[in-house]
DNA sequence: CGACCTATGGCACTGAGTGTCAATGACTGC
DNA sequence: GCAGTCATTGACACTCAGTGCCATAGGTCG
């Protein structure tokens, strides 16, 4: 009904927004330019997104619960690292899947790396990524979130491998090693992961 | 002489600006409000910070070049838990001189880290302290930075524990267990840090 | 058919940030 | 002392992001 409309009117506005920022670049197209594209007004832009930056990072925040959903998913006798590589692989998973979209994301990726306004946004959702992360990661090895560093640094790190997943891919000529990527830069946190974690408590969880 | 006032002008409209947002809050304040504080005009501010969260994070950026100095300065021998701890403890050690220095400092990390579009233009310096963190470390152990992801992990991971010291000292009711704290959040992520760069390479620099 | 309800568009307004120009003021050579 | 030069400043105008308000079109339910 209205629903699939508003959903229809979205997902325009971001085709037509994506295709003209990665085009010309980010600070030269207005968003009068956006909304003469997708043929609405400039008010009814600001009714579906917050911001200019807002159309290129929205959909990373559903992809923030989607990994905290799939951390939370994991049995609790997996170590830290383990659990986390495959918290954070959801959001990968999604690019080595169709060629297109592959292609697709590799384009919003570098223009958000490029940047440096969408790159700010990005790690602001970062943040919250990594506060559904530490609090899951807290009640998975009943820890307390407040006073203990291990969660936050915990998933700090491992969104830190993601980061420089992402870099390497952005970059990447040929196609998906994503996978070999993502455990090369799990293997090299690994050991603060599964160390810090066993030092203060054993995993009890459950 | 010219350049003299210049200063002076720049750290007079800093005083007043951070007088009024930590007071008020970063949202409400106004570029007016602030240079009506100061006794400048308006366009008078944008030639000494180029945006309204530049008053705020600009000197950030010459600690970021204090830090990666200070990595360049300590010896090679050292592994890259310690050194990196030493560089990451510069800035924290000016926090920990004069009382009165330390709480104007936490007054500023307060409101960096409770204003989102403070903490994205925060977190975006940090990007850069990265990318000087992790050549200077490539540089040390003799690695290509391009390939080899473990500098930008290393020097991410430093930052992390920056980022999680910040973090417990904002909140923090008493004094100066600055120096602890950061001892605790390093011993966290130096399994990492110093066994990942003796796996690949053993130190040979110099 | 009339009473809603929602999505939209139009308009006006604030605030950030930039370009341009004229005035002020200090420093230099004559 | 005086004229020329250079930098700093303030004033004005402008673009663009973002918000509030109100009127209107289209669809639904009684």
């Amino acid at each position: 009904m209205a629903e699939r409309k508003r959903r229809l009117v979205a997902d325009e506005l971001r085709d037509a927004a994506l295709m003209l920022l990665a085009d010309r670049g980010f600070d030269v197209v207005t968003i009068d330019d956006m909304v003469a594209a997708a043929g609405v007004s400039r008010r009814t832009f600001f009714r579906y997104y917050a911001s200019k930056e807002d159309v290129v990072v929205r959909f990373l925040a559903d992809m923030g619960a989607d990994v905290v959903a799939e951390l939370a998913a994991r049995p609790g006798s997996e170590p830290p690292s383990v659990a986390l590589r495959h918290a954070v692989w959801v959001p990968l998973a999604s690019c080595t899947g169709h060629p297109d979209h592959a292609e697709r994301a590799r384009v919003v990726v570098r223009l958000i790396l490029d940047t440096p306004a969408l790159h700010a946004r990005w790690l602001e959702r970062q943040i919250q990524w990594r506060a559904g992360l530490a609090a899951e990661l807290a009640a998975r090895h009943g820890l307390d979130p407040d006073t203990d560093p291990y969660p936050r640094l915990a998933a700090g790190m491992a969104l830190l491998a993601f980061d420089t997943v992402l870099q390497q891919w952005r970059a990447g000529d040929d196609e998906q090693r994503l996978a070999e990527l993502t455990d090369r830069a799990f293997a090299m946190v690994a050991p603060a992961l599964d160390a810090s974690h066993g030092a203060h408590e054993p995993d009890r969880r459950r």
